[in-house]
DNA sequence: TTGTGTTTTATTGCCTCC
DNA sequence: GGAGGCAATAAAACACAA
């Protein structure tokens, strides 16, 4: 073992020899050099023999049985036949009492590393060897890093399902709304259909209808009702997204959610790229159907509160992103 | 009682710092 | 080069179900 002095016997080669009574050991810190001191050859009286480890002192200084300290003696009554056939036997590791244990524990929390003094000190205060000491805290400082290391992987695993769970629910929203909008858009394209094969004013020549201002009468009531209901639906889902990132999202989503909100940006749920439609037929829509002189109040209300001129059903041309609801961005 | 899994104590080897 | 820290590991002690 390079640069580190083996200061009592466990399991190592010395520990098969000669075991001294604890009466004879060197008491730690008696001695300025205490380990040096316990390092001894196998034929040293003094040598700290697998005993080394046991201290009949408590944490008050009280002088310790065997019996109250360690385990074999903490069942039965052994006479001095036993004591001696105790000090026979192959070195056997000694658990730390109760209430070495708990001054340790106190120690760490006040201090996790070990100050030479300290460690001489609290060697002395539960009368074990320093080196025992040492081995504790070390011992006890990885168990507190693998502890840290449950605790962090726990935080971790639950942030990563709260944001698992947004995500989905954000997904299943999109799809929700996608396919609402495909309906219909469906609607709109059947019904202008059938306006074209009945007004010839509209559809079918449109350059005719380029100096003509669209009419409300343009749109049939139904239509209107329908893209109102849209509407006032698609205000609906903004309440239940904002009902799913509300209710239980965590610090971890609100960078999410507060981001999708300051941008207005709707792309996240209805990318441009996914337009069911090509842009002749959007057009189609834009031109046809979708110009209305009427507002719907509900939308201009959430989205523009003086709507744009251009604006289409109270957006704006040039800003297609949709604050409110439009996929065709 | 015994087999088995867990915890605790201790060792070993390597690394860093002074 | 010595001291001390850490990771990996061994082994004893302990807990507990069958």
């Amino acid at each position: 073992m390079a640069g580190r002095t083996l200061l009592y016997g466990s399991t190592g080669v010395a520990s098969s020899v000669n075991p001294v009574p604890i009466q004879n050991q060197i008491v730690p810190g008696s001695s300025s050099e205490p380990h040096n001191s316990i390092f001894m050859s196998a034929s040293s009286s003094s040598f700290l023999g697998p005993r080394s480890m046991v201290s009949f002192e408590d944490v008050n200084g009280r002088k310790r049985t065997e019996k109250s300290f360690y385990g074999p003696f903490d069942q039965e009554d052994n006479g001095d036949e036993d004591l001696d056939e105790y000090f026979r036997q192959p070195e056997k590791k000694r658990r730390l009492t109760v209430e070495q244990v708990q001054f340790l524990e106190k120690s760490f929390e006040v201090e996790n590393k070990l100050e030479p003094e300290r460690k001489i000190e609290l060697a002395k205060e539960l009368g074990l060897q320093p080196r025992q000491i040492a081995i504790w805290f070390q011992n006890r400082r990885a168990r507190w890093k693998t502890k840290q290391l449950e605790k962090d992987y726990d935080v971790l695993q639950a942030s990563y399902n709260n944001l698992k769970a947004d995500y989905d629910s954000l997904l299943k929203e999109k799809d929700k709304l996608k396919a609402e909008i495909a309906q219909i858009t469906e609607k709109l394209l059947l019904k202008e259909k059938d306006n074209g094969n009945s007004k010839s004013s509209y559809g079918s020549d449109l350059s005719a209808e380029t100096t003509k201002e669209p009419s409300a009468d343009s749109v049939s009531e139904d239509e209107v009702s329908k893209i109102s209901a849209l509407a006032y639906k698609h205000e609906d889902h903004s309440s239940a997204k904002s009902d799913v990132l509300d209710s239980d999202s965590p610090r971890y989503t609100d960078g999410v959610q507060s981001s999708l909100l300051e941008r207005g940006d709707s792309s996240y749920i209805f990318e441009p790229d996914q337009s069911d439609l090509s842009q002749d037929e959007e057009d189609d829509i834009s031109k046809n159907l979708l110009r209305p002189s009427y507002v719907f109040p509900k939308i201009e209300d959430d989205c523009y509160s003086d709507p744009p001129s251009s604006s289409y059903f109270g957006f704006p041309v040039e800003d297609q992103s949709f604050g409110c609801f439009w996929p065709y961005n």
